[in-house]
DNA sequence: ACACTGCCCTGAAGGC
DNA sequence: TGCCTTCAGGGCAGTG
């Protein structure tokens, strides 16, 4: 299940290799990958080929790579291929020739100036993910489009994406303002990228456990202070786990090198249904919510309601 | 305009 | 043993 911290890890390990290669070659073996691609997969592997990649890209849980204009290639991006990993996706980085991926669904076959011929290969069990060409469109704030990019612009699909919670451009008063608003409970709202991009159902209950919050909590009841706990949290748990390489669970989810990470052995809440909550022993519960689960410590997060909203 | 539901998909795991 | 159901859930179209 990929948040910001695999798609992170994706990214930051295809970096060196895409960097300055040139897309030799575009298989599609499964047009369900490019579902959000407009047009069909003969134009996809048209338009790729001969084009060179400038750099990798990503906001939130999107990634993409940015292609040098045709031409003339000192001018800014207009393009990127852009991908969303969905729930099983992976990006492998293989040598030449490799062996077709269990699952395989589009293949990129790169040649680096550098580290020579190199396969890009997208493959996704349950096809929630995809990649797309897209172009490359202004960003309002005129800040970077995300990390790993430099110019000002973000892809068209990624634009309603709010920036994600480790971006520099990120802004924590946008943030505390949306949640004032909202009546939903605070574990949906986290689920909203418009609202706040990069963090999925692991770090969500993750992040609402370290800061002892009740995920049914409305947003607007949470106080300023424990909204700020919450991001701090949020940071902290992104942060960690993007250190530890990711997590996973079904190994779904690898690096680029089909390797698992080891941030499920750090778990507080997610997935730990009936074991002991490591802060005050009372065992975790699960509970259906939005057609997810969510864990929680019914000790730790007790819903706590502000006077003007217990009033009523 | 916003809040919320249902759907897309495959394979693993559990129940009977 | 084997079939059937359930579960995993990100993002977005559609509904109210």
């Amino acid at each position: 299940m990929p948040e910001l911290p695999e798609v992170e890890v994706v990214r930051s390990g295809l970096a060196p290799a895409v960097t300055g290669a040139m897309i030799a070659g575009v298989t599609v073996l499964d047009e369900r990958a490019l579902t959000r691609h407009p047009g069909p997969a003969a134009g996809f592997e048209a338009r790729l080929t001969g084009r060179t990649v400038q750099a990798a890209g990503r906001r939130g849980k999107f990634l993409w790579l940015a292609l040098e204009p045709e031409g003339d290639t000192s001018a800014p991006a207009t393009e990127a291929v852009v991908g969303h990993l969905g729930m099983s996706g992976q990006l492998l980085l293989r040598p030449a020739g490799a062996a077709p991926e269990r699952h395989e669904r589009i293949r990129l076959d790169i040649h680096h100036p550098v580290h020579g011929e190199l396969a890009i290969v997208f493959a996704d069990q349950r096809t929630f993910g995809s990649l797309a060409i897209d172009e490359l469109i202004p960003t309002p704030d005129a800040a970077p489009g995300g990390h790993g990019w430099g110019e000002a612009s973000v892809p068209r699909q990624v634009s309603h994406i709010a920036r994600d919670p480790l971006d520099p451009a990120f802004s924590d008063t946008r943030l505390r303002s949306l949640l004032a608003r909202k009546d939903s409970a605070i574990k949906r709202v986290l689920l909203d990228q418009t609202v706040v991009s990069g963090v999925g159902n692991i770090y969500a209950d993750e992040a609402l456990w370290a800061a002892r919050i009740h995920p049914e909590t409305p947003a607007k009841a949470l106080s300023t202070r424990a909204v700020n706990r919450l991001l701090a949290e949020i940071r902290a748990v992104l942060e960690k786990a993007l250190a530890e390489g990711g997590t996973s669970f079904d190994a779904q989810y690898v690096n680029v090198n089909g390797q698992a990470g080891y941030f499920a052995h750090s778990l507080n809440a997610y997935g730990r249904t009936g074991q002991p909550c490591p802060r005050c022993g009372r065992p975790i519960v699960r509970v259906s919510f939005m057609n997810r689960s969510s864990h929680y410590c019914p000790r730790c997060q007790r819903m706590r309601m502000p006077r003007p909203l217990r009033a009523a």
